[in-house]
DNA sequence: CATCGGTTGCTGAAGTTTCAACTAATCGGT
DNA sequence: ACCGATTAGTTGAAACTTCAGCAACCGATG
């Protein structure tokens, strides 16, 4: 029975508010885009850095960090979204045990369309509640929170927010 | 074709960073819990819930509501925590629809130790990173964004953090 | 007290994620 | 060239969540 260094009230609500805002708005974010687009906030990311990515295509092992997904449940996603048509399965030239994904012209059409509504409710939820000073320190807060649980390099390196 | 606004490059980078933040730092916490107390985070909570309640014990539909759970998610989550033999299922007295959820000693002993290696994490995770003004920044902005989402009267008055 | 709209909690099926194994291919040193 | 160690990606089962629907109950109204 080490003795525990327990939350203040500051940091008891400050924890807690964050944890009901984050929730409260990846659950209206993803009942959006279940609603006008029928696709999950997981499936919407994937097609989304798909779109981004040159030709349309990332291997799998890319995919998953970039998504933050581990590798069998990306495998099982994008089964599933081969079987819908928005992605299709490529064997990698350079590596014969890899395989690419690559978004499907109806997979491009389909995230341009989730995402009009996606970045409005984005917009409406988060960005417009914030001051200019607000948004600022979101930014900056968020950097130095994920820099500090994963080392940044790799991840910059497949297109997340540097510095 | 009505024309989106997207984000700009500013705002792109804060989302993508606050998406990213916050996912290392809930999947940290759940892979923390599930490694030293064998819980998921959605467990936790919920147990976290009926501890700090009067008589440890809940309605089911105010439970639900405070951790952001829909009816029948709690009701598959306390079945399984009943299994397990940390929750136990009581009638209601003044409403015959009802249920309680209970913590049983044994559960409320699971709360404890789990509590330990949780709150560690948050804080080293979350507030250790960052400084005094970050902090008082980070729960001013969840508090903005939760009330946006969510008119809070009802869940101040099941313990949320209040204005 | 009969009825009707709303609430409470549960259920089973379908969809999704997690977990542990597994195969195939590549790498690195000898 | 070969062999053990590592990496890529998949698989199937178990665990979990979502979804639609149900039965029981409440409580206000006529």
């Amino acid at each position: 029975m080490t003795d525990t260094r327990w939350l203040d009230d500051e940091e008891q609500r400050t924890w807690r508010s964050f944890l009901l805002a984050s929730r409260l708005l990846f659950d209206r974010l993803e009942q959006g885009l279940k609603q006008d687009a029928d696709l999950s906030f997981a499936y919407y990311e994937i097609l989304t850095r798909l779109s981004e990515a040159p030709g349309r295509s990332m291997r799998m092992a890319d995919l998953a960090a970039a998504c933050v997904f581990d590798r069998s449940r990306l495998s099982h996603a994008i089964d599933r979204l081969v079987r819908d048509g928005w992605v299709r399965r490529v064997p990698s030239r350079s590596d014969a045990r890899g395989q690419l994904a690559e978004l499907t012209d109806e997979g491009m059409e389909k995230v341009r369309q989730a995402a009009r509504g996606h970045v409005e409710q984005v917009r409406s939820l988060l960005f417009e509640r914030l001051t200019r000073d607000q948004r600022a320190a979101l930014r900056e807060i968020s950097e130095v929170l994920a820099t500090g649980i994963v080392d940044m390099p790799k991840l910059i390196s497949m297109g997340w927010p540097s510095q």
